[in-house]
Parts: C-alpha cells; structure tokens; sequence
DNA sequence: GAACGGATTTTCT
DNA sequence: GAAAATCCGTTCC
C-alpha cells in the first residue's frame, strides 16, 4: 500500500479505500443506494470527522423536476454539469448548506443528496460545531441547543449528521467545498468505500423529503432501522408572512413592538 | 408526539 | 417578490 494512502488513513477504516470515480459515473439512482454505508471524511485544521451514510437521495437531471438542474445551467448548479466524484454544495433557506455527490459524466447533471450520517470520528468535534464548545449546550452562549427546559434540550450523538444541514454543519461544509474532488486522497473532503456492504435487503425506499415535485418517486433511500435516518417530511407550502408591512408604525405616538 | 411558526438569504420568475 | 432538497423551540393535543 502507498505510504500516502497509510498517512492519510481515518482511524475508524483500517481496511477501505477511496470510492473510485467510475462508481459516481452511473445514474444517481443506482449511485444512491451503493453510498449507504460508505464513509464521508472532512479533515480541517481543526480535526478530522468521519460519518458513515445511512440515509441520501436521487436527483436526475433536466428530466428531473425536483432538480436544482431541471431549469437549466446556473451559476449555483453549475459542479453538477462536471465531471463525476465531485461535491455540490448549495445554500438553503437563508442558513443551511446541503451536500450532493455528482453522478454521471459530464454534461449529465444528476447527482445525490446526503442527507444523514452517523459519527464514527471526531465526534467531539462535530458536537463543537453543533452545539458549542464541550462545555455543553448553551455554554458558549450560542442559540444552538439552550436549556430552554429542563428535557430534551439534551444533545444526542446520534443526531449530530441526521440531517442534510446538520451533516454539513457537523463536517463544517459549507461553499469553500463546492467542487471538491472527493475520489482523491489529498483532497481534505473524499468519501471511503464500506467496511460491510449494506445488504440489498437492508435499505429502504420512499419518496424524496420536501419535495414539491415528482413527490412519487421513491428516490429516497435508507439502511432500514438505523436510528441515525432523519424523519420524513412530506412537502408542505410556506404560509405567507402574517405580517406584510404594507403601513409604517403608527401614527399617534405608541412604540412600535 | 405531531403541528406550527420563525429565522434568514440566495436564487430564479 | 416568492419559494426554497431545513432546523429548532414552542404549543397544543
């Protein structure tokens, strides 16, 4: 074995190896399923953080109405139209990040969803970036996870990367990753092949979460029970603001709010 | 335990 | 100008 690939070694995968880029160059929906299992690691100055998926989705492309590729290139979409073995990273909801894995070659713009992991290294780290310091929550006087209450304000291992947004958050993945390579060893965001292959019988299909569109197809997949799987959400419209502000304060003198 | 609303900004119509 | 591949705390069964 090269001396680079012992050096770059995660802790907890003493036997895998990188994913090689041929296996991103297939349909995202034959992709999605294979990832389960497989091993995501982000190193950063800070430390490494290594999940283990359980739980991703399929995005097609221009056939795809639930796709960010549906309409066409942007400047947003554009890693997915690449070559295959990079992340997609994008922005949501005016605070989260969400990472893809691009499929196919290039021109085909599919790509899929990582929606949960479990954290198999560095979980002290990830809980560092989800909720503060060690100290615990609230610690650092950050929003995150308070004691509002006195019960389940607890922060729990298992939900540190169940989620799109808190895998990213765990990992600190945010636009800087937009584009990495993830079959090379020198690249900090790469993803290993399974220790144990998850069996066929063991994952787990159903419609993608939040979708709007093509809210038929069951492009989500899971490893069935894992209790590190995000809870399903079907699509629900946003209610518009209840407050339009079509009027400035009032008139007479009282204080707003 | 389900349902709801707020936060917050990029992206496209 | 509205919707969006979300998360979290609170409220109400």
């Amino acid at each position: 074995m090269p001396l680079i690939a012992s050096l770059l070694r995660v802790p907890s995968l003493p036997e895998t190896e990188l994913l090689p880029r041929e296996f991103f160059a297939r349909p995202a929906v034959e992709v999605a399923p294979d990832l389960l299992g497989c091993v995501l690691v982000h190193q950063t100055a800070e430390g490494l953080v290594a999940v283990r998926l359980t739980e991703d989705e399929a995005y097609a492309g221009a056939s795809d109405p639930a796709s960010h590729a549906f309409r066409g290139r942007t400047a947003r979409n554009a890693v997915m139209y690449g070559p295959p073995g990079h992340a997609y990273v994008y922005f949501t909801y005016g605070m989260h990040f969400c990472v893809n894995l691009v499929c196919q070659g290039e021109g085909d713009a599919s790509a899929v969803l990582l929606r949960s992991g479990l954290v198999i290294d560095g979980a002290a780290l990830a809980s560092a970036r989800r909720y503060g310091t060690a100290g615990g929550p609230g610690a650092d006087g950050r929003a995150g996870v308070r004691r509002s209450t006195a019960r389940s304000t607890v922060p729990r291992e298992i939900d540190l990367a169940r989620g799109p947004a808190r895998m990213c958050e765990a990992l600190a993945i945010d636009r800087a990753q937009n584009g990495s390579d993830v079959c090379v060893a020198a690249s900090p965001l790469r993803v290993y092949a399974a220790q144990k292959p998850v069996p066929g019988a063991d994952v787990s299909t159903g419609p993608r979460v939040g979708v709007s569109r093509a809210a038929d197809v069951a492009w989500r997949f899971w490893i069935t029970g894992d209790p590190a799987v995000s809870v399903y959400r079907a699509y629900a419209p946003r209610r518009a603001r209840a407050k339009p502000v079509t009027t400035r304060g009032p008139e007479g003198g009282t204080i707003p709010q």
